[in-house]
DNA sequence: AGTATAGCGGTACACTTGTTCTATGTCAAA
DNA sequence: TTTGACATAGAACAAGTGTACCGCTATACT
């Protein structure tokens, strides 16, 4: 996620303009070319409005030069898409087996879904059933976790029950000798467990829900 | 397959020289300048090996178009993060206003998360407060739309509800004169309403939660 | 020899494109 | 209201830039 204020919004549609522009050609639009993507009827507007943004920081420009900017800090982001193994399902019916990525299956995700958490240490798993509604997370959606065995209070956490036999999505908070854990829905009450009977797999990162 | 004949040195030359080129300058070379930089007093010359390397397969050129050349990469699919604008926050209380792009905030998600809907009509909000909860959609997740005014029957949407005044999102049924708004969670009864007094804002996309 | 073809250099031309100048409208501060 | 900074539109200009055309040389083939 990245912030630009302070543009107006011709300047930042020329920015978009621009980027996508780039993407699509692999060499930058002509003056003309975002007067008319922008609706500016004026190719000294155009120009106006370039030098605005090279006085912001955010173009550079050749002078004289046709097609001479280029996109700084807002440059296309290429290649940036991080790779977290798909490792497979969450069931409630089973603990969350030591990631066998035999698949090879990966899900790119965006740097900034996964936060500052280790990129290396995060996988994702694909959530089967209804079991984890109570943790606001329905059949189907991508969970992506941070591996870990222990897990700090208030976080959101996949763990084993080993009592229930039961995998299940909770916000984690030790309390001396036993656990508590707490389903998001805050319309529903806290259980608690033992601390040896319970067996964190993972801490949620994100979750992922797509339509169709 | 594109036929891959032995390239003569100066065609190496200026292959070499056009992605040293683009890496420092943003955007391709002139004719002239790949002339100079290459020993060729001619542009004519130029323009012949340029064709000659466009005939080979490994540049594209637009007729007529200043600079209007680009390296064809081969084997490296350039798989670019997407960006979609970050338009503000969903509210109960208010219907999602049609261009509220004036932050400039934008999200920027991996490909696959769009799925197949088009890049531009896509655009990400904020949810505020719990009152999509039944939906399954809890405070400060970002809920990713696309830009539709009506709907078919199952899509997750967006609606304003005229009579009620507020944003909701539900699994919509066009059912004859009236519309059902189904909850995603089973547990709840949808409501119904006159099909006059629904107005669609968007049908999701996606769903992202991050935790913090 | 004769011919065909690829490659090269030079030049003129037309179109593309950045720059500049003038005029107009907006809006907030004095 | 007046002023001034800012944003815009339009048009004319100058420089940048791709293309077409001509002639030349070298090589290979008939």
């Amino acid at each position: 996620m990245t912030k630009r204020k302070g543009l107006s919004a011709r300047q930042q549609h020329i920015l978009r303009y621009m980027d996508q522009y780039m993407g699509e050609h692999g060499y930058p639009p002509t003056i003309r070319e975002i007067g008319a993507a922008t609706h500016i009827n004026s190719t000294s507007v155009v120009n106006y409005n370039l030098n605005k943004l090279v006085q912001a920081g955010y173009l550079e420009r050749r002078d004289r030069v046709s097609r001479g900017m280029r996109l700084v800090k807002w440059g296309r982001a290429a290649d940036n898409l991080l790779r977290v193994p798909l490792a497979g399902r969450i069931v409630a019916s089973a603990p969350v087996e030591a990631y066998a990525d035999v698949s090879g299956d990966v899900l790119e995700v965006a740097p900034a879904t996964l936060g500052n958490h280790p990129p290396g240490e995060v996988f994702a798993l694909t959530v089967q059933g209804d079991s984890m509604i109570d943790a606001m997370i329905a059949d189907g959606d991508l969970v992506l976790l941070r591996r870990a065995d222990t897990a700090q209070n208030g976080d959101l956490v996949a763990v084993w029950l080993a009592d229930e036999e039961a995998t299940t999505l909770k916000r984690f908070y030790h309390e001396g000798q036993r656990v508590r854990l707490q389903p998001e829905n805050p319309t529903m009450d806290p259980i608690y467990v033992d601390a040896a009977q319970c067996r964190v797999q993972g801490v949620v990162v994100a979750v992922i829900r797509h339509s169709h």
